[in-house]
DNA sequence: GTGGTCTAGACCACT
DNA sequence: GTGGTCTAGACCACG
């Protein structure tokens, strides 16, 4: 269960942090019953004020990922598995989506775009 | 020299604007010395604030895309196209590299992309 | 003597056994004298930190409802049947408050929650 | 457009806030497309913190029921008044049922409810 | 002007 | 110990 943030990134820290625990339950990193580091912990560990892992969480119940276990932690949920590959999938096709409309308006084929693919896929 | 905007899209609409003249720039819809329609008409045509498309047109200023002719408006200049094409093909490869980055993280391969950019394609 | 605590309830665990043990009073199920279960095997039984179930002891003997029986464990005071009538019927009526203020608020009339308490009426 | 907290109240201050919106936008106080208090002015208004009030608007947004206006303000949404009348309704049920519950096991009956209610009704 | 994010530090209820 | 709420004050992007 580690967890890294770029404070550089336009994407807010909080959100950084919820999407890496969504794709750490969906990669099977996180089974349901598992306890999440806690808030302090966690904002040491990442030299984050605690208020913004407390939001992480709060956006991760919202979705039903984690459940407070009230005076121990938060758990990952039963359903989060399902829930967290459902989400993953669905962030991928969007930026397939938003990468294709680009693409395509810009004139190129499918096969200029998979060529692009290869090219930066991490080796 | 159709622009729309979504205000309900996470990218700021001085953005999409700017975009959208690059993009019709390297696609040849704007030559070299074509007035772009003025501050004001853009910003009652897209109901949008004129602050906002002052701002789009200081960006694509400062990215030496147009200039401005005295009393005239703003024209495209002639090194546009080159740098518009630059540019697109760098707008396109960032968000290959998010999408690389996004689906190799989820354990695809990138055959696995490639099935989805074509499911993805407009038809 | 069953109790069942719900831990997705925003009612505090304690106070939901307090609760229960002053409704089996108030009913007739615990007579005074009664011993309940130790804290110990409550804590056991409902899956909870002992220490929940010693605060919501501590509650019941701060309302007089249960006493310290030496070497044996809490008992069930002789005035308990009288205060918990009292205080059920409290809880009721602070109940009713809250339906009465909140329903009246939405502009429903006497006659609608009725109709709503009806209908909610287990069978 | 009137709102009141009470800082005293066990539910938090931003449930109050986002809860108080909900019923003027159900009772038609608030209309779809108004322009709800910024955060700065409902602050003051009310002599809480600004974050407060974010929170409750986050908490509204989430729901649907209010969206960013950029550089305006949050304005209802066209679906707000139904997504609130059935909130409220929801809310509503949800208490008589709390009700419901503790009187049964107290083994009243409907008709003592209905004069609880009548009893407690605002005159 | 607007909302959004973040930090720092406090207090509370619950287990 | 845990999470939840709130305050105070700062900075940023956007319109």
């Amino acid at each position: 269960m580690t967890i890294r943030v770029r404070s550089d990134s336009p994407d807010p820290i909080y959100e950084q942090i919820a999407g890496q625990v969504v794709f750490a339950v969906a990669g099977g990193d996180l089974a349901p019953g598992d306890l999440i580091p806690s808030v302090r912990d966690l904002a040491v560990q990442l030299t984050v004020n605690p208020n913004t892992v407390t939001r992480a969480f709060q956006e991760l119940e919202r979705l039903g990922v984690i459940e407070p276990r009230r005076g121990l932690g938060m758990a990952v949920t039963p359903d989060a598995p399902k829930l967290c590959r459902n989400r993953r999938k669905e962030l991928i096709r969007d930026r397939v989506r938003e990468t294709v409309r680009a693409a395509a308006s810009a004139g190129l084929q499918p096969a200029d775009v998979h060529k692009l693919i290869d090219d930066e896929w991490p080796k």
